[in-house]
DNA sequence: TTGGAATGTCAACAACACTGACATAAAATC
DNA sequence: GATTTTATGTCAGTGTTGTTGACATTCCAA
């Protein structure tokens, strides 16, 4: 099975499906390491990871309404209240109501919102900075080459969204 | 704050707050492109990716153990027990009893078991050959140091038992 | 042979996803 | 103004996957 035509082979050899193999299985024993840290922290409060998946994107998209939300996490908005309500009544998030469209509810982390979003994200920047020094800039460069080129291309368009610093 | 002596600022560019906080959304986003082709085909089966995971992990690995399994996959044994009967039920795995501990149960599939995880892992590869063709080798490269600097020491022990291909 | 450790199974429960049905309020449209 | 659509929230029910607790079996060693 020749591929086009110039291409040697060698220069493909990292398309085997060992190679695949190996990193879908990195994939899986990364992303366990990945989630650890906050889902230790997560535990002390009776959170999951749906909590921490919405303190997160609120975080960054302060007044940002539910249905966008919804959009960003993938879930129904059964799931995603559920989680909201918990978050609401701990006082962690607030709800206002929208000046201009008084359906949407626009949300913000209070406070205390705040400060656990930071215990969460510096735990998980934590392990990222390690691997990222441990890794090199290079690596770091093709890391994301490799997961912007493994998402859908709609959750492309969120993370997208969200990009300030040059890649 | 100052790191080791000779390092410059310049080259540490890649540790900002902010481009950790890209590669943790990064993370999120393609995790889940990563899972999503094996998860509408489990769908059909009535199952989720715990079986995914029993699957792969017993093709890697036949005649593995239940312990061995649950050290891989970091669940409790009644959790993994759970998945196991039901695939034996469905005749995609077979369960032999050890011939010199007959305590333990060593894990096989069978011809119906390798075509699902077959048809799982042709999705799952599918997509990170498209990923690692649009990024390029060097960006292999890259992305699979930094997956590996961000396991767990005890994960990163299970992933490179596997290892044949020279990294 | 008795007791402890390892291995695996069964039962019950919690978290978090899902679908479906429905309620409310406001905006948009006719 | 009446109707439809949109945005949100709620209730009920279900499934997967994790948990703990209790227990059976098997092996090994005192």
């Amino acid at each position: 099975m020749a591929e086009g035509g110039g291409q040697s082979g060698e220069s493909l050899l990292f398309l085997t499906d060992e190679q695949l193999r190996k990193g879908i299985e990195a994939m899986f024993f990364a992303y366990r390491g990945f989630t650890a840290d906050p889902d230790r922290i997560l535990e002390d409060h009776a959170y999951g990871r749906a909590h921490h998946r919405a303190v997160h994107f609120i975080n960054r998209s302060p007044g940002t309404t539910v249905n966008n939300l919804l959009a960003i996490l993938g879930v129904t908005k059964q799931s995603l209240n559920r989680v909201l309500r918990s978050l609401i009544e701990d006082g962690l998030v607030e709800s206002r109501v929208g000046t201009r469209d008084k359906r949407e509810r626009h949300l913000y982390l209070t406070e205390a919102g705040q400060a656990l979003e930071r215990a969460l994200s510096e735990a998980q920047r934590r392990r990222m900075r390690a691997a990222y020094r441990a890794a090199g800039p290079e690596a770091v460069s093709g890391f994301r080459q490799v997961l912007e080129a493994m998402m859908d291309p709609e959750m492309r368009r969120h993370f997208d969204e969200a990009k300030e610093t040059g890649g």
